[in-house]
DNA sequence: CGTCGGTCGTAC
DNA sequence: GACGTACGACCGACGT
């Protein structure tokens, strides 16, 4: 089949104020508007990816000068002159365009309208559809059998039945009609008096002006018959100015349209010249090609080849496609596998229509002797994930080597992100196939089971093959950095226990947290009541924004601070906490912001994280998250429970153990300020952890011992102060916080730094660290860069200073936590024991714990915990048992 | 309708 | 401008 060509003609001005006004606000960061830029360049983007055009064009207006206004000068003369940000912007559109090779076309004394007209005409009979795109109604008279109209805006391509639909007469009739009915915009004047409606009932009848003419008399009504017998003149002219013009003196040659590939340097050299960056991406140029020589495993023979491959190589990549992001709840749906550079092999499990001659017993039986074996090394991202997939599917994984997100974590900790497409894109330079890509998105994405298999089998190939690539260099790196030992002696091996407290989860009473959530309800409801009276006035209270403007603007409270980054009223608690005593309505609406925080970050959201199978919820505890090494959990962030209210602590009596089992918790004692004591040798620190002294008392007499103030204050005065440390706070924050003025603050602060001189001297030393080699590092070799050291920015400086003690200290004790849950695992395991570890949260493990392990764990945890790691204090485990989370 | 920055609040 | 590290709910503006 000869299919027809189609030449696809964008009206230029049509489509340049449609983008002007539908995207406003839109500058470079020289301050150049580039809003119609964009906006063009979206909709041109989306014409040649949606329809594909074989020949494409643009039109323009060039002078507002015509032969409609040499016939009326009054034609478009009521109009706005363009407004000068978007004349601007014009120039630079067209330097678009001829960096994506599309020819313009434009003519003196002519509109873009007659120029389309034209191109139309003379391809006509010529075997060449027209599409025309644009959201001029005048158009619509061209419409024929090969002329098209396009509205990209309202994603309709208009044919004859569908401006009939639209407009309510036949392309033919349209000049007609617009002559008859005016055009406003254009200052056509038509019919004075006749509109729309009128026009289109006297061209059903008559269905031509000319015929209408001829037949005057026969009009009904006497006042239409009237009206367009006086504005016979004002007819004629409109009748001139409407038609778009066919015979414009241009030489149209097809070949002129052809779409060609554009000029890809000059295009991002222009993205980036105003700041495109969603446009960067789009372009693919900058991926590598590599080699990739992918295959799908359906039959035994090729998977005995590959498993024979393994076993003589003594090493694998490999990944797991699955269903769902969360491994405890995925099922597996295949497992790719990596031995070569270039090439890997998928081997399908569970996809719909799926023809293997490879049973799921025979893929456990053919992979399970190399999974096993702890000699043959495995590699992985994110190998976590894939080990408790696997697990699932009846495979142990023995004898990994390599994890590349670990492996990026530990050389960039302040990276936000360590996903593979990510590294491939920086490492290699290559461009991955995205999920969206294979899986779709919105309402059309598939879960992977049903998206085709080559696609999946390509996506899980090349995440191996990748992984492969990134592991050889990776592993090179790790080491001239020195992080190996780092890796080998601690991430490495928390991998298995964070695989043991993902699957084992904790248990929930979620009828619990039911009949809270009622509780909840009913108060969360009085306080609405409550405020909306108090304001007089029905809003949105989570809105900070409406919330401002009713108590500041409306109720004219005193304006406390303005938020950091929009300098709009901030509402946060330190200034409600002020406003209390100016205004009930503050009180209500802290309380109401605590309320419905617990109830839908907490009580509502936690019961529907539980998985139906085992009644648990299975946190993701991150590795590759902190910058300073601490773990970190999501689905839910079991690390923020509250602890302080009466609805926290309800919330984690919900938190319960097996029955027969009990939950143990071990926290370490201080754990910060221990560390702090030996990383800066503080003789008087030290000391009093050597004595065993409560350390914020300690400091309490330390500092304020001519204080004549209850012992209580000071102890809590001293315990501020003690973080304030960690944290580098400075004398402003820290008067604020003790309720004092900033002399006094800065008093305690040099007073403390007199009686802890080494912690002083361990600050400078840690500024001077960043400032020598740009990085810190923790007690295990942990590294963390801090650019912001070397700043001009002075508040950035400061920023890089903090960071650089709080990364020290924070970071160290996070080192001491990981080496402690390994050892206290290795010991769970070595005792067989059916103890779990169920939760990490910084400080603290909790345990769940069978009846007749009780006291062996308890001496064990203890134990582990305590002797984990010399550092010069004794590191001190609190221990409590409890029925719930809350108790423990 | 999805994404993302801003604000707020919880933990250690 | 002023306290480090996280996660996440919600709003509202933006972009497809």
């Amino acid at each position: 089949m000869n299919k027809k060509k189609t030449l696809y003609i964008i009206d230029g001005n049509s489509l340049l104020y449609r983008a002007f006004f539908a995207i406003r606000n839109l500058r470079n960061k020289e301050g150049f508007p580039t809003n119609a830029i964009y906006g063009f360049i979206s909709m041109v983007n989306k014409i040649i990816k949606e329809k594909k055009p074989e020949y494409i064009g643009v039109t323009f207006d060039v002078s507002k000068k015509t032969f409609r206004t040499d016939i009326f000068k009054e034609y478009k003369a009521q109009r706005k002159p363009m407004p000068n940000e978007l004349a601007m912007q014009i120039p630079y559109i067209k330097e678009y365009l001829s960096h994506m090779n599309i020819k313009t076309i434009e003519l003196e004394n002519y509109e873009a309208d007659d120029i389309m007209g034209t191109i139309a005409e003379k391809l006509r009979n010529k075997g060449v559809t027209v599409v025309l795109v644009t959201g001029d109604k005048d158009l619509f008279q061209l419409v024929n059998d090969s002329v098209f109209i396009y509205n990209p805006s309202k994603d309709i391509l208009f044919d004859r039945e569908k401006v009939k639909e639209f407009f309510g007469v036949y392309p033919e009739q349209v000049i007609d009609l617009l002559s008859l009915e005016g055009d406003k915009s254009d200052n056509i004047p038509g019919v004075p008096g006749i509109g729309k409606i009128t026009a289109k009932k006297l061209l059903s009848e008559f269905h031509s002006i000319d015929n209408l003419l001829n037949n005057l008399d026969k009009i009904d009504k006497k006042r239409v018959r009237e009206k367009i017998k006086n504005n016979l003149d004002k007819l004629e002219l409109s009748r001139r100015l409407v038609p778009i013009k066919k015979d414009l003196p241009l030489d149209i040659d097809l070949n002129d349209f052809v779409y060609r590939l554009p000029n890809e340097d000059n295009l991002t050299a222009f993205y980036e010249k105003f700041g495109f960056k969603s446009l960067l991406k789009n372009s693919s140029s900058k991926s590598k090609k590599i080699m990739q020589k992918y295959e799908t495993i359906v039959t035994k023979e090729k998977l005995k080849n590959l498993v024979v491959e393994i076993k003589k190589n003594r090493e694998f990549v490999f990944d797991t496609e699955t269903d769902n992001s969360n491994p405890v709840k995925a099922d597996i749906l295949g497992v790719s596998v990596c031995v070569k550079e270039g090439e890997a092999f998928y081997i399908p499990i569970k996809h719909q229509s799926l023809s293997s001659e490879l049973s799921r017993e025979d893929i456990i039986n053919y992979l399970k002797p190399v999974f096993n074996d702890n000699d043959i090394k495995k590699t992985g991202h994110n190998i976590k994930y894939d080990i408790i997939v696997l697990n699932k599917f009846g495979i142990n994984v023995k004898g990994v080597k390599w994890d590349t997100m670990i492996l990026s974590y530990l050389l960039e900790p302040n990276r936000h992100s360590h996903k593979l497409d990510d590294l491939s894109m920086d490492y290699l330079g290559y461009k991955m196939i995205s999920y969206k890509e294979i899986a779709g998105v919105g309402k059309k994405e598939l879960t992977l089971d049903n998206v085709p298999l080559e696609k999946v089998s390509f996506y899980s190939c090349e995440d191996s093959d990748i992984t492969f690539r990134l592991k050889e260099i990776l592993s090179v790196e790790i080491k001239k950095a020195g992080l190996l030992e780092l890796y080998n002696r601690l991430e490495l091996p928390l991998i298995d226990v964070l695989v043991h407290l993902e699957e084992s989860g904790i248990k929930l009473d979620v009828f619990k947290l039911k009949q809270l959530s009622e509780l909840l309800k009913q108060e969360i409801e009085n306080l609405r009541k409550e405020i909306y009276s108090q304001a007089g006035i029905i809003f949105n209270i989570n809105s900070t924004q409406q919330l401002g403007d009713i108590l500041f603007n409306k109720l004219k409270l005193p304006i406390i601070k303005k938020t950091k980054k929009s300098k709009a009223f901030s509402t946060s608690v330190d200034v409600l906490e002020e406003l209390k005593y100016i205004h009930p309505i503050a009180g209500n609406i802290l309380r109401y912001r605590q309320l419905t925080k617990l109830k839908s970050g907490y009580v509502d959201a936690l019961p529907s994280l539980v998985y139906p199978k085992t009644g648990r919820i299975h946190t993701s505890y991150n590795q590759t998250v902190a910058a300073t090494g601490r773990l970190s959990s999501s689905d839910p962030n079991l690390q923020n429970i509250p602890i302080k209210t009466m609805i926290g602590k309800k919330i984690r009596e919900a938190f319960i153990p097996e029955k027969g089992s009990l939950f143990l918790s071990a926290d370490y004692s201080q754990v910060e300020l221990r560390v702090l004591a030996y990383l800066a040798q503080d003789k008087a620190l030290i000391e009093a952890f050597k004595k065993g002294e409560d350390i914020h008392s300690f400091t309490a007499n330390l500092l304020f011992s001519d204080l004549d103030i209850p012992f209580e204050e000071k102890r809590r005065r001293a315990k501020i102060i003690n973080f304030s440390i960690i944290y580098g706070k400075t004398a402003y924050t820290l008067s604020k916080e003790l309720g004092v003025d900033r002399k006094e603050a800065q008093k305690f602060i040099d007073d403390y730094f007199l009686r802890y001189s080494s912690v002083k001297e361990f600050i400078n030393l840690s500024i001077v660290e960043a400032e020598k080699y740009g990085f810190v590092k923790t007690l295990f070799g942990r590294k963390r860069a801090i650019p912001e050291i070397r700043s001009n920015n002075s508040n950035v400086r400061s920023h890089g200073e903090r960071m650089a003690i709080n990364t020290k200290v924070q970071g160290s004790a996070a080192d001491l936590m990981k080496k402690a849950m390994i050892s206290v695992y290795k010991e769970i395991k070595k005792h067989s024991l059916k103890t779990k570890i169920v939760l990490q949260v910084h400080d603290e493990l909790v345990f769940e714990v069978p009846e007749k392990e009780r006291e062996q764990v308890q001496t064990l945890v203890k134990q582990k915990m305590e002797t984990v790691h010399d550092i010069s204090v004794p590191l001190i485990v609190d221990m409590k048992w409890g029925e719930n989370w809350a108790e423990a």
